[in-house]
DNA sequence: GTGAAAGCGCTAACAC
DNA sequence: GTGTTAGCGCTTTCAC
């Protein structure tokens, strides 16, 4: 690759007036116009590693999620990338497992690689970002909160719970059973929370205890609860997934008791990916996904080019996607 | 961040010496123990920046992929991801949206970056590698050959092609149609050749030319061809989804026009992501993707480790997941 | 085995 | 508006 010397040299110019042409500073007409041909003919891009050493900055930011094959993370970097591109910031896309010690390790690479700033889906509730901080690098909470005080972009959880619960009661479902990710993950009690708000009101009858079963964000989680439920005594009449994986899995089961809706009412939170079910037998509450991200990632340029204003929270409102029919009788 | 320099001092010994400690040089045990501990205590970490610019060479890859958003290629790289990790190396994930522009973009980063490595499942047919490639830094193709001579892991198309096809011969379907993705991609036309093949062995009257269409590899592509060939006067008893998205689209609108399997035969080339149709009611012929993965950057890290070898193609077999069952009369 | 020192390519402070 | 120059933090000869 040609260095700033060899444009320098091809356009008689010093090397810091070809930095300058390419960094927007006051050049004469002229010899902006010998840089750039001396640039093209040599296929001349600056070498970023140089730049990020000058600059103690990259243009890079990562982002941090905690399962790449969950389509709504993917949705969500999706955004982030969009207007990333658009800046002139790759992303790179570290993905760590729900595991505390791989998040801490592209943390600790973010820093060391001069990362602009980070995007992060927490992994769990121990995150530590005293030391990304410390650099005065800008990171914004997605999804999760982490407990510092900065940038964030969430879910209204509790609204997109009641919404999914009380599109099953309207359907003319009671027992209704809640499938819950991680208890320890606030995505997922939130989201429990507003079931249970919705049935302590409009199905008071119901054992709310027995309804609500914690389990993990992924298909698989979803499977077993919903096999636990089938094999209750008392079989709940209609079940809310606390995420689009947990659906996805719960529906699979559903299916092979040959138990699909509305025998069964089923609620989903978050949009069911790549569907092949018919529409209308399913509640979804869509969560804008790739909102969250673009919003991130504009709130995270927004920190790169130096707002310092205190840090905000946007919370994200969830939309009634398809709405189950009433229950048959 | 602390740097080498005070590391050294803390630990009274050089900054070449620190160097050599993290860089597995021959150092004396006492000096190692005295310049980890000194690292420790000021938290140090190495800057790449200053790293890469030295090695002329990061501790980073990028894995380019026409769309992020597709599991197959999110199940790839998954398969990345892990074997870098393991290699102390991150995955810069850059999404083309099959557009050749980004593409080319992010190669020049890969090289403006000193990235180690690429991994490269091409856009279309007009991927330019000269500038890469002259850098001398490994481009491993994946999925899609690039026309270049260099090392590359892609399935075994026409094999895919033809299982799916034979599996719904085999079950007595005769008008089998087949939605392929793109013509000008390879793996489009290749798995459209398995089934022609096996159509003009085992079922010579079907009118081939008829029954063949080209669409996108996307949910909205499926859900167009499909709802074209439903249109036909003479409709086809059968359809072969050429990939994993154009199968949920054709599905979803079979179910719509309430026309599911078996009435109808169906069979998907690729892992119907997230699927909560019951199984053994369409054919899936499974794509290794998440292997293409590991494999690709197994060869990727050869390569960076001095490898000289001529370039090795790996051609991943599929595997008859599930099988239609017979037809019913 | 260890240290001194040069230099990777760029940017920014300073001088003109 | 433009050139000179120092230095970002690391690795790697080259001496010893």
């Amino acid at each position: 690759m040609a260095t700033i010397y060899e444009v320098a040299k091809l356009a008689g110019v010093s090397p810091a007036t070809v930095s300058r042409v390419f960094n927007g500073s006051t050049v004469s007409a002229a010899k902006v116009e010998a840089v750039r041909a001396a640039a093209k003919r040599l296929n001349f891009t600056p070498n970023r590693a140089a730049r990020s050493l000058r600059r103690q900055e990259s243009e890079v930011i990562a982002l941090v999620i905690p399962d790449i094959e969950n389509p709504y993370f993917t949705e969500m970097a999706r955004g982030v990338e969009d207007v990333a591109q658009q800046a002139g910031y790759s992303v790179v896309l570290c993905n760590t497992d729900a595991q505390i010690e791989k998040e801490a390790r592209y943390l600790r690479i973010a820093v060391a690689e001069h990362m602009a700033g980070v995007i992060l889906a927490a992994a769990g509730e121990h995150t530590n970002l005293d030391d990304i901080l410390s650099t005065g690098r800008p990171v914004i909470e997605v999804d999760r909160s982490t407990g510092y005080d900065i940038d964030g972009v969430v879910m209204a959880n509790r609204a997109a719970g009641a919404a999914a619960t009380e599109s099953l009661v309207d359907a003319g479902y009671r027992r209704i059973a809640f499938v819950a990710g991680p208890q320890h993950i606030e995505t997922a009690s939130e989201r429990a929370e507003g079931w249970r708000a919705v049935m302590r009101r409009r199905a008071p009858e119901a054992p709310l205890d027995e309804l609500l079963h914690y389990s993990t964000f992924q298909v698989d989680g979803g499977r077993e609860v919903m096999e636990q439920l089938l094999a209750l005594p008392d079989v709940p009449d209609a079940v809310v997934a606390g995420n689009n994986l947990i659906g996805v899995g719960a529906i699979q089961v559903l299916t092979e008791h040959r138990l699909t809706p509305p025998q069964i009412g089923v609620a989903v939170i978050g949009s069911l990916p790549f569907t092949t079910l018919s529409p209308r037998l399913v509640t979804i509450v869509r969560l804008p996904a790739r909102h969250m991200g673009v919003t991130a990632a504009k709130m995270l340029f927004e920190r790169i080019g130096g707002d310092r204003q205190p840090a905000r929270t946007v919370v994200l409102r969830s939309e009634l996607q398809s709405a189950t029919v009433a229950r048959p009788r």
